[in-house]
DNA sequence: GACGTCGTCGAATCATATTCTGTATTCATT
DNA sequence: AATGAATACAGAATATGATTCGACGACGTC
C-alpha cells in the first residue's frame, strides 16, 4: 500500500459514487489502473465494503447513548449475544472498570430503557450505565492517511 | 419514506455497489423506478454519502480509545478545535460527568497520548480519561428497520 | 366523468465498468 | 551487463449499467 492507494481510500472515503476516470485524473492515473488499483484493496480486504452513511434522525432515530457493561463472568465470547440487538450499532471490550463498551441508537428514551433491559438478560451482565448524547459534533470516516480535496468533518460534507 | 425506501437503505447500507436493476428484483422494482427513489433519498438527505469502509489495521490503525474530556468551561462551541485533531473520529456532547465524548483512532499508544496533549490544549479542557478497547465485536452501519438479505454482525461480513 | 398528480414500466440513449493487449519499468538472477 | 520475470500502466474495445423520457395506471379532487 502506498500513497496512491492512501488516495484513492480517502477519495472513496469521501465519495465511492465516483468514476475510475475521475479517480484516476486526480490521482494521476488511467481508469483502468485506478480499476485494478481498487480491485486489489477490496481483494485484500483493506476496504471491507462498500457503504452509505444514512442520517439517523431520517431514520427517527433520534437517541444516541453509549453504555458501558459490567460484568460478573466472562463475556468476552458474548458478540452475538450483543449482535442480536438491532440497536447497537457498535460494541468493544475495553480495559477498565467496564468489560464492553456499545454505541446504541433508538427512537426514544423509553426504547433505550428496553433495549437496556435485554441487554441485562444477556448471562454475566451485571449492570449497565448508559451516557447519552446530547448533540454530536462529528462523525466521519476511518483516518486513512491519505488526502482528499475536502476532509469530511460533518453530517454536512457530502 | 416507506418500507419499499427502508429497505433499499438496508440493502445498500450492505452494499452500495449493487446495480439498480439488481436492488430493483429484490425490492420489487424496475430499475428506473429505483433509480428515482434513491436519488430522492439522496436529495432528501437521508443518504448523506457513499462511502467505503476501511479495515483500521490495513492502515495501521491498531489502537481505538473512547476518551471522555472534562471542561472547567462550556466547550460546546469546540467541534472545530476537534475536528482539527484528524485522528479523532467522532464527538459527541454527552450528559453526565463528563462533557464530550470522543472515539479516537491512532497506530500506537505512544500516538494516542500525543493526541490527548493536543486535546488538553483545547481551551476549557480540564483532564480527559481515556479508555482502550482491547476487542471489536462488531461496528456496524445506523439501523434503519428494513432488512437487508445478511444483517451486518461484523467486518468479515461484506 | 374530467382532470391533475404521482409512481412506475419499458425502451432508448449515454456513460461507465471491465477486460485485454502492448509497453515500460523494476527487480532478481546469471 | 544482459536477460527474464513480474508488476504497473495507458489506451482501446466491448459489455454492462446509469440515466432519461414517454406512456400508462392508480388515486384523489372537483
Amino acid at each position: 500500500m502506498d500513497d496512491v492507494d492512501r488516495g484513492l481510500l480517502a477519495l472513496l472515503q469521501a465519495d465511492a459514487t465516483r468514476t475510475y476516470a475521475d479517480l484516476g485524473r486526480e490521482i494521476g492515473l488511467s481508469a483502468g489502473a485506478t480499476h485494478e488499483r481498487v480491485r486489489k484493496l477490496r481483494a485484500a480486504g483493506v476496504i471491507r465494503r462498500t457503504t452509505v452513511d444514512i442520517d439517523p434522525a431520517a431514520v427517527d432515530l433520534d437517541v444516541l447513548a453509549f453504555v458501558t457493561v459490567d460484568s460478573v463472568a466472562w463475556i468476552g465470547d458474548s458478540g452475538p449475544a450483543f449482535a442480536a440487538i438491532t440497536e447497537i450499532q457498535e460494541a468493544h471490550v475495553v480495559a477498565g472498570a467496564a468489560s464492553v463498551l456499545l454505541k446504541v441508537r433508538t427512537t426514544s428514551t423509553g426504547a433505550l430503557q428496553d433495549v437496556l433491559r435485554r441487554i441485562h438478560a444477556i448471562a454475566g451482565v451485571s449492570s449497565t450505565q448508559a451516557t447519552i448524547a446530547l448533540d454530536t459534533f462529528f462523525e466521519r470516516p476511518t483516518p486513512t492517511g491519505g488526502t482528499p480535496a475536502h476532509d469530511g468533518t460533518g453530517p454536512d460534507e457530502r
